[in-house]
DNA sequence: TTGACATATACCCATATAGGAATATATTGG
DNA sequence: CCAATATATTCCTATATGGGTATATGTCAA
């Protein structure tokens, strides 16, 4: 078997870097595509491409008018990322504290000297 | 070109959603790779090859002893996901909060009634 | 209606997967 | 030293990718 597809999961769509440049650049506020392409200096296939990953995933909401498309990041769907990542939160300030404390011992024992 | 490599940063490492599951199980303690096994249900091999990706990017870190190899998630290298998350943090609070108050006018309609 | 503009899709291709099966590489106990 | 145990690597294959380039679709303005 492949690797899962871009647009099984947010996981897998966020993976791609210049996605997760076009989801911060649409968080503020909503933009269309030829903003995306000249503010990020893509060109302009690849960014409808990301856009259509990052859409079916639920990771942008779109707006016509007219002939624009105005897209928006959609942060709800990035909620499950951050709830995964959180899990972990408590271990790194743990294992934080723990590098914190051995250099403070090791500074204690400077001290003496 | 193609799909970044897996090992290329910790966001495509943990796009695979096993690779999820074992970092959770090596989340509390340092776990042997026969636990990992047993325990999450995978093929020996696999479980080798997904250490290897999470080794790579610095997701878990091994300790050798004798013929067993103790694997323990590193949670720190898992802290740009949770800082990139969280950068999104105000914004789902503040969607969550418009379509709160949306339901709570239209109650108050109802009341009205 | 037609031409210009905005966006999306189709096509081609090199590449790295993840899983399965088989095998290699340690390392230990006896 | 050898058999057993623990883990890693190799080989195979189907598959989806992202970038380019070209083109299709859709919509406005005159």
């Amino acid at each position: 078997m492949a690797r899962a597809a871009t647009t099984s999961d947010a996981f897998n769509a966020v993976a791609e870097p210049r996605r997760r440049d076009i989801l911060n650049y649409l968080a503020l506020e909503e933009r269309v595509v030829g903003d995306i392409v000249v503010s990020l200096g893509m060109d302009q296939p690849a960014v409808s491409k990301h856009l259509r990953v990052l859409r079916e995933v639920g990771l942008v909401r779109v707006r016509r008018h007219g002939r624009h498309q105005f897209y928006r990041t959609n942060a709800e769907a990035i909620r499950p990322l951050h709830d995964w990542t959180k899990t972990f939160e408590r271990l790194w300030q743990h294992q934080l504290n723990r590098v914190k404390e051995r250099a403070e011992a090791k500074q204690k024992l400077l001290d003496k000297v």
